[in-house]
DNA sequence: ATCGAGGCCGGTGATTGGCTAAGAA
DNA sequence: TTCTTAGCCAATCACCGGCCTCGAT
């Protein structure tokens, strides 16, 4: 429905897109995040390229997600909790449920 | 102690991203911003780690682009991958353009080589194709088609 | 599709994540808890990053409206000596636009 | 041969807070 | 209704990307 069209645009956007032009997001900043596993020893130019463009579609895709439970709530602000369920709704994102837990994460930033 | 911060996307970007697909009236909290923002960080580590493994596996120690879209497909972005791998076959094929322009600079004596012509927005051969697609190295069957 | 129970360490019920994700999850979960050890400070936001980009936003000239205003010549000149005796209001166009 | 780490350098956009309407509560 | 808060503005300077050399493969 809403998010083969996503899908679509982002085929269409990624074709066309001009190599050239300068990316959304500073490649050094994420080559840095990478080799920051110690694991990691040597990174590829494609790769922190191909990452960043990654980053920016799951972006995309999880702020659209969390848009549509503000527009549930009839709000026009986008908050944290938004996100929060949108990555309960979507198991895709279970990779996220610790770094944005649902319920007490005003508790937990009290606790600090 | 190197700063935690540097591990982060700048958060400007963050929301200049953000904003792309919202509503032109719609705002975004800050508390929203940074929580996007440690879900970038946490992307990236979540893709890189799956992508290093990969690499570990097969004594590789350069991560390649390769390596990046299958760790997308592993993990379930699926549609992530399919999208990656087209650019990167795009960023190749970009980049052999600009290896032959400079080789056709260097020694600008030519006999038979004739200049490309296909420029860069008709690159049809692979990229375009409606096949299903397949990444180069592959632990095991692991393809993707289109809808 | 697919779930897989992740161990919990509280007494909860079991929380099911995506199949695809499960080891990927553990070991990042271990990372993290490892580093946190390691490291042991990463929480807390700091207000701002840089006390240089700190101060120079304090000490920019500002239209009425709180918001940045654009450098005039006036704002440049007077840097160290109190010679002239310019406090006139700054006006540009920002500021009168109701 | 190619391709990345690391260092250097110049250009530049992310960082940044006071006020107040927008809107969360 | 009350009260919290996100957008708005643009100048500095940290840092990004484009070079280079060197060493690995």
């Amino acid at each position: 429905e809403e998010l083969s069209c996503f899908w679509k645009r982002q085929k269409e956007e990624i074709l066309h897109s001009d190599l050239k032009r300068k990316h959304e997001l500073p490649i050094s900043r994420i080559r840095r995040a990478m080799k920051s596993n110690d694991q990691v020893k040597m990174v590829s130019a494609h790769s922190t390229v191909l990452l960043a463009k990654a980053i920016e579609m799951f972006i995309l895709e999880l702020t659209r997600r969390a848009w549509m439970q503000s527009e549930q709530e009839k709000r026009r602000t986008l908050k944290r909790c938004d996100i929060a369920r949108a990555i309960r709704n979507e198991e895709l994102f279970d990779f996220l449920s610790d770094i944005v837990p649902l319920q007490n994460y005003k508790v937990q930033e009290a606790a600090n | 102690m190197v700063d935690e911060h540097v591990k982060l996307v700048p958060i400007a970007n963050v929301g200049r991203i953000m904003k792309q697909i919202l509503p032109p009236t719609a705002k975004i909290s800050k508390e929203a911003k940074e929580t996007m923002q440690e879900c970038a960080s946490e992307f990236i580590s979540f893709v890189t780690g799956e992508a290093s493994d990969k690499c570990h596996k097969e004594n590789r120690r350069t991560v390649n682009g390769d390596d990046i879209c299958w760790a997308l497909s592993s993990l379930g972005f699926d549609n992530y991958a399919e999208v990656m791998l087209r650019y990167l076959y795009k960023l190749r094929d970009f980049e052999r353009q600009k290896a032959n322009q400079n080789k056709g600079s260097n020694d600008e004596e030519d006999t038979d080589d004739e200049e490309v012509p296909s420029e860069c927005e008709k690159q049809e051969s692979a990229t375009t194709s409606s096949a299903p697609l397949e990444f180069n190295v592959m632990e095991r069957g692991c393809k993707l088609s289109f809808s | 599709y697919a779930r897989m129970p992740l161990p919990q360490e509280m007494a909860q019920e079991p929380v099911y994540v995506n199949a695809k994700q499960y080891r990927r999850i553990l070991q990042r979960r271990q990372s993290r808890a490892k580093a946190e050890l390691e490291k042991k400070q990463i929480k807390s936001r700091k207000p701002y990053l840089h006390e240089s980009r700190h101060q120079h936003a304090l000490r920019r000239a500002r239209a009425s409206g709180g918001r940045f205003a654009k450098k005039t010549d006036a704002s440049k000149g007077t840097g160290s000596v109190s010679s002239s005796g310019s406090e006139a209001l700054q006006f540009n166009a920002a500021d009168i636009q109701r």
